[in-house]
RNA sequence: GGGCGCUUAGCUCAGCGGCUAGAGCGCUGCCUUUACAUGGCAGAUGUCGCAGGUUCAAAUCCUGCAGCGCUCACCA
């Protein structure tokens, strides 16, 4: 191929559905456990298939994919397993969202037409997924795509959870949970995000049984107090002797509850409570206790055996329907309020009844729903939990810490597989999974929802006596538990495994046991996606040998900061215990948030997400890609401003903004054309959050950034780089220059493999730590500024009669198109076929073997005795000269055409004939003589490492004015760094402490501005005497 | 309240003991020279948040302060 046949600009949109195709009809990225080559595997975090994927998104997995496309090219039997999460409370919520907006609920459907409503939501977003990772060009095994409900994975969490509950680590609970009122399922800790909240304390009178007086309690939530069971007291409360063994009789209801004493009691400031405990002041030293909705006086009601009264619905609204057996007359008009209202109401009831003591505002911050964003009720309700507290799970995942990354000393144990063999990257996020680990809690399973993995337990309840043997289903290969209720029947629960279903549950129904109708949590299949995936425990029934033995571990999790205690911890926990220890992944790494403008992360709640189609539309996915893989840097999350494409003129422009009730900016839901005002669109926001539907008049308008805007030229400077270099090398040039291999002679030759090789290994170093912004930056300073700056520039006139400089030139070009490949796939994949059928040469220390596709050619590793460090240190001395000449000529707005003459002392003449030719070329100099060459009176001086050179012919007439002020200033600048290092060199301490090698250097330095400056003052003398003073 | 991070050019960010503190964008001037105007060449712009300390040497390490952000915990 010539330069005529490759345009003159890359055009992504071009180039992009070709390369794909290429890739996947040669089945490239596909892997198998007998492949050639040690196994390297990621597994993509799989995204919800809520909603399309965001920048967020598309940072991750173009990271992921620069580590597995290296993988690949390094010869690795490479698997990129990709996949979507059914995300159970998520997309059900949003299809309920959805058909709210028909008028429409949940209930108004049978479970299974519900869950088909949700099946539809879920195709049609994992295919958007698919697709928005295929046009980005991620190297996923599409072939083995997953999702977490599909039946291979399915069956890994039936047996994960036959295997958990048969060893004991999965238990029923009637606990006090994090209950959404809205969605009406239990939450884990984690989907309860706290809020800060205007609120007050109310001082309620509770009167003593035996009308000697009253206690007074403070309370933020009056409404709760008709399920009070007792009013606490600290024992050392000087009160509380006086008080010991009496009753209270509790407002409204009529109860009669006893006083307990508790340290955990807040003595207030008046008795000597911690001024530092912000309760202390509003304390009144007396605690309600409602066991039922508190979570703290859930622990206390345990402690002293207190009875847990539930006086709400599963909406939260006041009911005696659910265990609230002495509701009285009085308390009777409260049932059927609203949390909210019921607050209001017995607050007034206390006022009006004389027993409210006072209110005092009171600012808080009270847990919300992560879905619904109501305030979250503790609830006392049955769940399922994983005892993750058990040191089976909770110990084995601390183990599995790397020894220098966890904090603190560990007990001596023996080792066994996994200890020690995980990894953070950056190594500060260690802490944050060892402190989780180390405060874990029981792990609550259970989801009152329709979409997810149902729980595989069959529960019947029997009259004492009545039930069935011990063991009598155990015998038929299930496994079971027995609990005792509250009324003294026998509840039994019956776990059936995925392979006796056929066997059993037909019986079981047939007896009466039903289902549990609720469903997992969905981390719970996805702690298990690095076995589900790889077809674990049925890798045989589907055709997936070898799979789990060969890709399990992986070699990196690549994932967001709060993913750590969700999924990194659980997955470890789960790989380890069904895997005999064996961990999920080697390493951990987290990479940086990607924020929108305003500083806040993007998210697909918030609708501030920027869609990776949209830049690749206006930039090209190598352009995405690469600014992507610059951004991310190990400590700071990047901000990115982001602009709207008017659909109108294609036009960006910065958005027009609104705040929403949350506080967060955004781009308004409509935007106007800023040339033309009779023009409108809806923003990318709008769409997303269904503020505004896009019309044929009122079009959506795509989001945009100049953010990419270096991804894209870079692209284009990449394509015309090679297009020049293409047309050096013709393909009918002369036969290769011989079978041996050929050695750099030129110094830009050797200064140009040299810094190849440099930056193969900063590349390498920077891969290995996961540091990714040094590797675009890396690249760009090698191809732009090296190759494309001063190689290109300077070979321009000996490159097509040096046969050994273009074997080099075809060298490190096909070299920069593999090391650009990981991250600009689609470019170098497109380069490749024209650059691999020019005819070759090799060079010496740098093996290229051939390859089809540049997406799996071999990783370019640069023998070491390529760096050629005196090439390296003569050739920054050239760039020195050529820099001070070309500073010249832009000072006095020399055109690049006029060519110039060199006055040249011994040792710079001895560098321009070293450098042979570049220096000429690249200051365009006309020629170069030695100093005894007698020269013209427009010569202007210039001081050069010491030396005092002149350039001539530069221009007609000099400006003997000018020319003294600009010696002037060079003599001041010179003088001010030699002053720099003559105070270092008079430092007694810097020349006893310092290395010898840097004080010499300071030594060389200082005799060289020395230099410079007495030149540039010989130069000024010289000047003045001939124009006589 | 605990933990973590950030504060460097107008903007977005590198650098994290030692060359005269850098990049991209933006800005100024010159250049449409046959790879590239998505370009080339040159240039201007910084008391490295503030105050102490350690060191021969601090943007870089330590302490304190101020501001910003994330995260965990806590609803008397």
């Amino acid at each position: 191929m010539s330069l005529v046949t490759l345009p003159k600009s890359y055009s992504p949109s071009e180039h992009e559905p070709s390369v794909t195709a290429r890739w996947e009809s040669a089945g490239c990225f596909h892997a198998e456990p007998g492949g050639a080559g040690e196994p390297y595997s990621v597994f993509i975090p799989p995204p919800n298939v809520t909603a399309a994927l965001h920048l967020g998104h598309a940072l991750n997995n173009t990271l992921q994919d620069v580590l597995v496309r290296v993988a690949r090219m390094r010869g690795r039997n490479t698997l990129w397993m990709p996949g979507t999460d059914h995300a159970g409370i998520a997309t059900q919520s949003v299809v309920e969202k959805r058909l709210a907006q028909e008028g429409k609920r949940r209930t108004d459907f049978t479970r299974e037409a519900f869950v088909e409503r949700v099946q539809a939501w879920k195709n049609e977003y994992e295919a958007v997924i698919l697709s928005q990772l295929r046009l980005m060009g991620a190297s996923c095994d599409e072939a083995r795509t997953r999702f977490t409900m599909d039946p291979v994975c399915t069956a890994a969490v039936r047996e994960a959870f036959f295997r958990l509950f048969q060893d004991g680590l999965i238990e029923r609970g009637k606990r006090l949970v994090n209950w959404d009122p809205v969605t009406q399922t239990a939450l884990a800790d984690d989907e309860v995000e706290m809020e800060e909240v205007d609120g007050h304390f109310w001082y309620l009178r509770y009167p003593l049984e035996d009308g000697s007086g009253h206690v007074t309690v403070a309370t933020t939530r009056p409404e709760t107090m008709l399920g009070d069971t007792a009013v606490a007291i600290n024992p050392r409360d000087p009160r509380a002797p006086a008080l010991r063994g009496k009753r209270v009789r509790l407002p409204i209801v009529g109860r009669i509850i006893p006083i307990v004493e508790d340290d955990y009691v807040v003595m207030p400031l008046a008795l000597g409570g911690d001024p530092l405990d912000a309760k202390a002041q509003f304390a009144t030293g007396f605690l309600k206790v409602t066991p039922a909705h508190d979570p703290n006086d859930w622990e206390l009601g345990l402690r002293h055996g207190l009875e847990a009264i539930t006086v709400m619905a599963p909406d939260a609204s006041i009911s005696d329907r659910h265990g609230w057996k002495d509701c009285s007359d009085e308390a009777r008009p409260f049932c059927g309020m609203s949390r909210e209202a019921a607050r209001a109401a017995i607050s007034q009831w206390f006022k009006a009844n004389g027993l409210l003591e006072g209110v005092k505002p009171y600012r808080h911050s009270v847990g919300h729903s992560y879905r619904s964003h109501v305030p979250v009720e503790p609830y006392l309700s049955d769940q399922w939990y994983v005892k993750v507290t058990d040191p089976r799970l909770a110990h084995s995942a601390l183990s599995a810490m790397a020894d220098d990354q966890f904090d603190g000393v560990r007990p001596p144990t023996t080792r066994r597989l996994g200890d020690g063999g995980l990894r953070f990257f950056p190594a500060r996020y260690a802490r944050t999974y060892q402190q989780w680990h180390e405060g874990i809690r029981d792990w609550c399973i259970s989801r009152q929802l329709w979409w997810g993995h149902r729980i595989p337990v069959w529960a019947k309840a029997f009259e004492p006596g009545a039930t069935p043997a011990q063991g009598a289903w155990e015998s038929k290969g299930a496994s079971e538990l027995r609990r005792t209720l509250s009324d003294g029947r026998i509840e039994l629960f019956v776990c059936v495994p995925e392979s006796r279903d056929q066997a059993i549950v037909p019986e079981l129904v047939a007896q009466g046991y039903t289902q549990d109708p609720d469903v997992l949590d969905t981390w719970f299949s996805s702690a298990l996606w690095p076995l589900s995936t790889l077809g674990w425990p049925v890798g045989a029934r589907f055709s997936m040998e070898g799979m789990l033995d060969t890709f399990n571990p992986s070699a990196v999790l690549s994932t967001a900061r709060e993913i750590i205690t969700l999924w990194v911890s659980r997955m470890v926990m789960f790989n380890r215990y069904f895997m005999g220890g064996r961990l999920p992944f080697r390493h951990v790494f987290i990479h940086c948030v990607v924020q929108d403008g305003f500083g806040q992360k993007m998210s697909k709640s918030l609708g501030n997400g920027v869609d990776p189609r949209d830049i690749i539309a206006t930039h090209g996915a190598d352009a995405m890609r690469f600014v992507l893989t610059q951004i991310s840097t190990a400590t700071q999350d990047v901000r990115l401003p982001v602009d709207v494409l008017c659909p109108f003129t294609n036009q960006a422009f910065a958005p027009q903004t609104t705040t929403t009730s949350s506080g967060h900016v955004v781009a308004a839901p409509t935007q106007t054309c800023p040339t033309d005002p009779s023009k409108t669109m809806v923003s990318a926001f709008g769409a997303a959050t269904g503020v505004a539907e896009p019309t044929r008049e009122r079009p959506l308008a795509r989001n945009t950034s100049a953010r990419f805007d270096i991804g894209r030229n870079f692209a284009n400077k990449l394509w015309n780089a090679s297009r020049f270099a293409l047309a050096q090398l013709p393909s009918d040039a002369p036969a290769p220059v011989s079978d041996s291999a050929v050695a750099p002679a030129r110094l830009i030759d050797r200064w140009i493999l040299s810094r190849l090789a440099r930056s193969v290994s900063t590349i390498n170093a920077s891969l290995a730590e996961y540091q990714f912004n040094p590797i675009a930056d890396a690249l760009y300073d090698f191809v732009w500024r090296d190759f494309c700056d001063w190689y290109l520039e300077a070979i321009k006139p000996t490159v097509k009669s040096d046969p050994v400089q273009q074997a080099i030139l075809r060298a490190v070009l096909d070299a920069i198109l593999r090391l650009m490949h990981p991250v600009m796939p689609f470019v170098t994949e497109t380069l490749w076929d024209p650059v691999r059928s020019i005819h070759r040469a090799k060079v010496t220390g740098l093996d290229l073997p051939l390859s089809e596709l540049c997406a799996t050619a071999r990783w370019p590793e640069p023998a070491a005795s390529l760096v050629d460090s005196a090439a390296l240190a003569q050739f920054d001395t050239v760039q020195a000269l050529v820099l001070a000449i070309r500073n010249l000529r832009g000072e006095r707005k020399v055109n690049d055409r006029r060519k110039v003459v060199l006055h040249a002392t011994s040792g710079a003449l001895a560098l321009v004939h070293a450098a042979a030719g570049v220096v000429e070329t690249l200051a365009g100099l006309e020629r170069v003589v030695g100093s005894s060459e007698p020269r013209p009176g427009t010569a202007v001086a210039l001081a050069f490492m010491g030396e005092e050179l002149f350039v001539s012919a530069l221009v007609d007439q000099v400006d003997l004015g000018a020319e003294r002020e600009r010696l002037a200033s060079v003599i001041v600048d010179r003088e001010r760094a030699a002053g720099g290092f003559r105070g270092r060199l008079s430092n007694a301490g810097y020349l006893a402490k310092a290395r010898p090698e840097l004080v010499e250097e300071t030594r060389r330095l200082l005799a060289q501005a020395e230099a410079d400056a007495d030149a540039a003052k010989r130069t000024l003398d010289a000047l003045t005497a001939s124009v006589g003073g």
